[in-house]
DNA sequence: AATAATAACTTGACAGTGTCAACTTCAATA
DNA sequence: TATTGAAGTTGACACTGTCAAGTTATTATT
């Protein structure tokens, strides 16, 4: 971010992400490599190895990237401030979706299995701070036998499998108004508690 | 599975499936190669070409192999005299559950954004099937605005969301009965109705 | 039964891939 | 100014998918 030029190409490390999403926009994982990011760079072919020690490095980096990403997506359609915790909810899955299909190669690395480095710092930092998101907007929810916990895994699982469900059936095609019209639908009814914290409460069955 | 060897090998395309799971199951997509199959079935680098014309077709007889698992491996919890529709739902998740952990190369394969055939008639087919037991159990909830398929969606992202996070979070470690555990506690009260199969109904929008 | 046709498989090649080792260049520091 | 070390280059290696051409064995035709 910073404007020095210290070397040769001057931060290549942020070239090569920017040229990495590209190509994950383009043409999805299958056409990601590191000597075609290298050549978009205009840089040689190893030239990438001083900045991702490994494809693996280079894919948690583009996740880290994603990740921030994604929450920027979800927080940009979250209500200023927030009434009614079920439109939050609506809202934030608004911008799940937005980002699911704005983003299809890169929400494929992120979701898709691709192994990743669990001990790079920086990705778990951006993973965490997308699960805040979910956490907040689940806080208000009554919290049943499984605690908070279960409730975010269920409002997660849900917006989730919706995302996964309409990249992968792409052909039977809806498009980002279609597939938020289908989050309104699925979201089942849920209890909110006025103090989102503090109740002695249980969730049916 | 019959016996008989036609030809040189004797049919070579089911061995390299067998082989293509082999290599799913022990190292995931990455380790998945075309030489390497030749290699476990003891034939010549190029002869899989002839069984599979490329690589995407090779991940499509997969594919359909996995399909057909997973059908099995749902059908198989589903309890033959089904008595209470949400009992049935349970299980048939359980089964969804434990394909996705005991198959998670397969299952990466499968969902994780891998591009396929959409013109391969069995992979269809074997996607169709597995859909039916959805449907299945789905037919006795009550219909909503989203008419049953939203009621399929609901159980499909539901049940998905939370395998593909299982997995994702798997450092984190939950182990198929904590999953289905955890399946339990997130799957909402739903409504069932007396007559499951015949009901005026009406898809939305 | 002899021959033609064809499916199954092999061999060899090609471009592209990730990764490593050795080298060069340049910026900063001592 | 000399040295150090990071940033980038060059060249190599084993591996990948894919194609073209050749070989072998089974099936079909006459």
């Amino acid at each position: 971010m910073t404007a020095k030029k210290p070397h040769h190409h001057g931060n290549l490390r942020a070239a090569l992400i920017a040229a990495g999403l590209e190509l994950l926009q383009a043409g999805g994982l299958e056409t990601l490599s590191m000597r075609k990011l290298a050549a978009k760079a205009g840089v040689s072919h190893a030239a990438p190895a001083h900045h991702f020690a490994n494809l693996t490095a280079l894919h948690s980096a583009l996740m880290t990237e994603g990740y921030k990403m994604f929450t920027d997506s979800m927080r940009a359609e979250m209500p200023l401030e927030p009434r009614d915790p079920r439109e939050t909810i609506l809202a934030v899955g608004r911008g799940y979706l937005n980002f699911a299909l704005n983003n299809e190669g890169l929400f494929n690395l992120m979701f898709g299995g691709t192994p990743r480095d669990h001990n790079d710092k920086g990705l778990n930092q951006a993973a965490d701070e997308a699960y805040d998101v979910l956490r907040e907007i689940c806080a208000p929810i009554v919290k049943g036998e499984g605690g908070s916990q279960a409730n975010e895994l269920m409002i997660w699982a849900l917006i989730h499998g919706l995302a996964r469900l309409v990249l992968h059936t792409k052909l039977g095609s809806l498009d980002t108004e279609q597939a938020f019209d289908t989050w309104r639908l699925i979201l089942p009814p849920l209890e909110f508690s006025a103090y989102p914290s503090d109740i002695t409460n249980f969730l049916a069955k």
